[in-house]
DNA sequence: TCGCTCACG
DNA sequence: ACGTACGTGAGCGAG
């Protein structure tokens, strides 16, 4: 049997951190440690080092690198690599960190003046062949292929660093059309390269060097035949340029003889430092590698600077408490009753819906006690110790998703009072981009990686599936219920730092109860007016659809754009106005520009009336759920970035009102008991109150107390109309367009996009507008300065909006965290208005007695059911309490409305 | 699963 | 020179 060869593994240093950098080059801004160090090129390595080097498990290992800018090459031609853009500031403070991380992986670096790595690597390669090793070596330089043998192989990076081609000798025959590897210098020779900027020979380019080659082998063979070149330009060429040839041939040569000063013995491959390789991806903000590494049951310690205890006990064996979990049994039941006045509870449902999932397990319990596990949902029931426990207002409960909690709770029967932790609410307070409603992915953006996440343990899809061994799921299920406990101090610690400790507890957890009671409560829905209108469309959409066929000539998808863009475009001729990544833009803005076409308007009402009927009657129908008749959104409390509620299943903010035709779909909300109303409330213009009230702007404050027309203010002012002048509706429409835009971010093109004017003109109206407005102007200037400086931007009630791309050097990046620093803390604190108003409603409904029920909430609207004698109540008691629920600078103004149905309380 | 389109504030 | 108005969710076609 042969014995396989030891083996020699030698790494590229430079020229793959250099692909791994611009690999992700697009991406340099988003990949910034909290310390602002830029970590693209370090990602890029790393997943190279992990995933070829530690599984390839080398004998020996050796990373390379250049030891600076002066070699024996620049030596030799002044203009070696002249013509090499500075390195970005932004990579070469990766080099120091990237050697650091070649260490920790238990690998060698090497450099040597007046060397490149290339030759070191030349080097190290011949010493491994002698002494009898198998060598690799890894680059993303294909010249190195020139040091391929039967017993060196050469693998190369291929876009970016993701793909790999494995030189061998016949691989190189292959590519090089049947030259050895010794001949990539001689090719090189004669076409030169422009990366490495020394010429070659004038006028010859790969395709003629190998045939070149082919024939005289080597460059200084061919100059010596050259007599038996017939005469001919390329023969006049190649005389011209033999100077120029064998210095390039020369610099093209990696040295195999340069002086390194260690034996292959020192090399010795040591495989990764886990002690220490934690702590430096912590540094980096590797999670990713930290979760993978905690999997592989590796103690993660807590970061620096989080706390676990209040007793300031750094929390170092955070993720490495072993789980202790109990199947909970008729024997343990009672342990349930020990667990003191705070615990850990989390409810594992087998669909993100909880309105209608069915419950498949729970886990109970704290650190002290332990926690018990049970797929058994009747120990939940009425009589049982757990109900006790979770109806005990004494009780402190730590959950994870509190609102869901709630509801899944409560069509079991329970109530969950005194909920002091909500990790998933407090996580997305710290930071709204920690919005992922997966408690493993969100505990691992915390530090915390002692948790798996649901799709690597329920799978997802089709695939998804609840374990059946029950040790499978208590282990996730314990360990969900340690993550929540675990990470409750330190999160807790850092809101209070934050200063969110008010809106947590007096603005975010109280509303999460007022919305699971809205939710629960749902709103009703006559299936009966939906139906009659799905059959009225259905003929609509028949008959359109026909005509649309007779107009194009044939039948085709109406619904496809891309159909429909070759029906337009192609065969009938017009002139595409705007164009997609995938073909012909065929969106609304585009059709009404094209004027009279009888198609085009068969296609633009054929889109309405096909999104009625998809999305809302059909939409709404599949939702209505046969026990109440009722549909149940879900608002998503932990998802926008501004501070907003966002609805899902079915959406309920965004029932269509602007256009008659869809706003009838509104008339299948109805109240849930006949003779009651709808009731609907509207507070008028909020952000543009709430941007009066946080710009100081007098002039803005001045419109609103005078309880004046606030585009037409806006209007005289920025257009200069007397007093006496009335405003043309047409200018009012421009000047709404440009609060609109000053709520927005405003930039001149999208102004001028708006409203139809040039970019110059709308320029010209923003200059107007600060002028009017200098508070406004300021402001927005102290906001992005602010954001520079501090990283993020907040609400009146301090939520918070980190915008890392404020500092881009992409120009869209930057501009786009520009606008979003005005805008955020304009719709947020318009979003922390009405939450509180949602707060107090509840309270004021209750403390009234009344029977009346808040149903939905559309951002700057609330809307009610009530019976017909609390409608006069209702009518002073929601205004009042809408605009009064924070004190600004400027009244708010409330209007409220009532009808038969949601259509009729307009 | 992604991109387009379109509904809302 | 760059090429955008802010925040969402759902349905459909196409790969």
């Amino acid at each position: 049997m042969k014995m396989a060869k030891p083996t020699l593994l030698l790494i590229d240093g430079n020229s793959l951190a250099f692909r791994a950098f611009f690999a992700l080059i697009n991406q340099v801004d988003r990949f910034v440690n909290h310390e602002g160090l830029h970590t693209n090129a370090l990602v890029g390595f790393n997943n190279l080092l992990d995933g070829i080097v530690d599984p390839f498990k080398p004998d020996l290992a050796l990373v390379a690198w250049d030891a600076g800018k002066t070699t024996f090459r620049t030596g030799k031609f002044d203009d070696y690599k002249g013509n090499r853009d500075k390195t970005p500031q932004e990579l070469v403070e990766q080099f120091e960190p990237l050697r650091k991380m070649v260490e920790l992986h238990g690998i060698k670096s090497y450099e040597l003046p007046g060397y490149e790595a290339d030759d070191i690597i030349g080097t190290t390669a011949r010493m491994g062949e002698v002494a009898g090793y198998a060598v690799t070596i890894v680059t993303g330089d294909r010249d190195m292929t020139q040091l391929v043998t039967d017993d060196v192989s050469v693998w190369v990076t291929k876009k970016g660093i993701s793909e790999i081609d494995h030189y061998t000798p016949a691989m190189v025959a292959e590519v090089y059309d049947g030259l050895t590897p010794a001949q990539i210098v001689e090719v090189k020779g004669l076409q030169g390269d422009t990366s490495d900027n020394y010429p070659g020979v004038a006028g010859i380019g790969p395709k003629t060097a190998i045939k070149l080659m082919k024939e005289y082998h080597t460059i200084p063979e061919m100059y010596e035949r050259i007599d038996e070149m017939k005469a001919s330009k390329q023969k006049e060429k190649l005389i011209a340029g033999k100077e120029d040839a064998l210095s390039s041939r020369d610099l093209a040569t990696i040295r195999t003889n340069a002086p390194v000063d260690y034996d292959l013995s020192s090399l010795t491959y040591n495989g990764p430092d886990y002690e220490a390789i934690i702590p430096f991806y912590q540094h980096l903000d590797f999670k990713a590698q930290l979760v993978k590494l905690a999997n592989q049951g590796h103690t993660i310690p807590a970061p620096t600077g989080v706390q676990n205890g209040a007793d300031g006990e750094p929390a170092h064996d955070m993720n490495n408490t072993p789980l202790e979990v109990r199947s909970l049994t008729a024997t343990n039941l009672t342990h349930i009753e020990q667990l003191g006045d705070e615990i850990s509870f989390y409810l594992e449902l087998d669909d993100e819906n909880y309105h209608t999932a069915n419950p498949v397990g729970f886990v109970i319990g704290n650190n002290e006690h332990g926690y018990f596990v049970s797929r058994d949902i009747e120990l939940l029931v009425q009589g049982t110790p757990v109900n006790r426990i979770l109806q005990d207002a004494t009780v402190k409960k730590n959950v994870f998703n509190a609102k869901g909690t709630i509801v899944a709770l409560r069509r079991l029967g329970l109530t969950l009072p005194n909920v002091a932790f909500d990790l998933l609410l407090v996580a997305y307070l710290l930071d709204a981009n920690d919005n992922n409603n997966d408690m493993g992915a969100l505990a691992h953006e915390n530090g915390y990686y002692a948790v798996r996440t649901d799709e690597e343990v329920y799978g997802k899809g089709a695939k998804f599936a609840i374990p059946e061994a029950d040790e499978d799921l208590f282990e996730h299920l314990g360990r969900k219920a340690m993550a929540i406990q675990y990470l409750k101090d330190p999160l807790m610690a850092k809101l209070a730092e934050h200063e969110q400790t008010q809106l947590y507890d007096d603005i975010e957890l109280p509303l999460t109860s007022v919305l699971a009671d809205m939710e629960a409560t749902g709103i009703t829905v006559d299936a009966n007016t939906l139906l009659e209108m799905r059959s009225k469309l259905t003929e609509r959409l028949a008959e359109l659809e026909q005509t649309i066929y007779q107009q194009a000539g044939h039948e085709f998808n109406v619904q496809s754009p891309k159909q429909l863009g070759v029906v337009l475009f192609e065969e009938m001729g017009y002139t595409p106005i705007k164009k997609t990544k995938t073909g012909y833009s065929t969106s609304v803005e585009v059709l009404e520009k094209m004027g009279d076409v009888p198609l085009v308007a068969s296609i633009l009402a054929y889109r309405q009336i096909a999104k009625i009927q998809s999305t809302y009657v059909e939409g709404l129908l599949r939702v209505i759920h046969g026990s109440d008749s009722k549909v149940h959104t879900r608002y998503l409390q932990t998802l926008t970035q501004t501070g907003r509620l966002s609805s899902v299943d079915p959406n309920l903010q965004n029932i269509p009102v602007r256009i008659e035709e869809g706003r009838r779909i509104r008339k299948a909300f109805v109240p849930r008991e006949k003779g009651w109303r709808i009731l609907s409330a509207d507070y008028s213009q909020i952000e543009l109150r709430v941007l009066a009230h946080i710009t100081g702007d007098k002039h803005l404050q001045e419109a609103f107390i005078n309880g004046e027309d606030i585009h037409a203010a806006t209007a005289r002012r920025i257009f200069g109309i007397g007093p006496d002048e009335t405003v043309d509706g047409n200018i009012r429409r421009q000047a709404k367009a440009v609060n609109f835009g000053i709520v927005y971010g405003i930039s001149d093109f999208g102004l001028a996009k708006n409203i139809g004017v040039s970019r110059k003109q709308a320029k010209q109206i923003i200059d107007t507008y600060f002028e009017q407005y200098p508070g406004v102007k300021t402001w927005s200037e102290e906001i992005i300065a602010a954001a520079r400086e501090q990283g993020y931007v907040e609400t009146i009630a301090h939520r918070r909006r980190y915008l890392p791309d404020i500092k881009a050097k992409n120009f869209n990046l930057r501009s786009f965290a520009e606008r979003t620093a005005m805008n955020s803390p304009i719709q947020g604190s318009a979003a922390d208005i009405i939450k509180i108003a949602m707060i107090n409603m509840e309270k004021a409904l209750r403390d009234a007695g009344l029977q009346s029920k808040m149903l939905l909430q559309v951002h700057d609207e609330l809307i009610f059911e009530a019976p017909e004698s609390e409608l006069p109540i209702l009518h002073e008691l929601v205004p009042r309490v809408m605009d009064s629920a924070m004190p600004l600078d400027v009244p708010l103004i409330v209007a409220s409305h009532e009808g038969e149905t949601w259509y009729d309380a307009k």
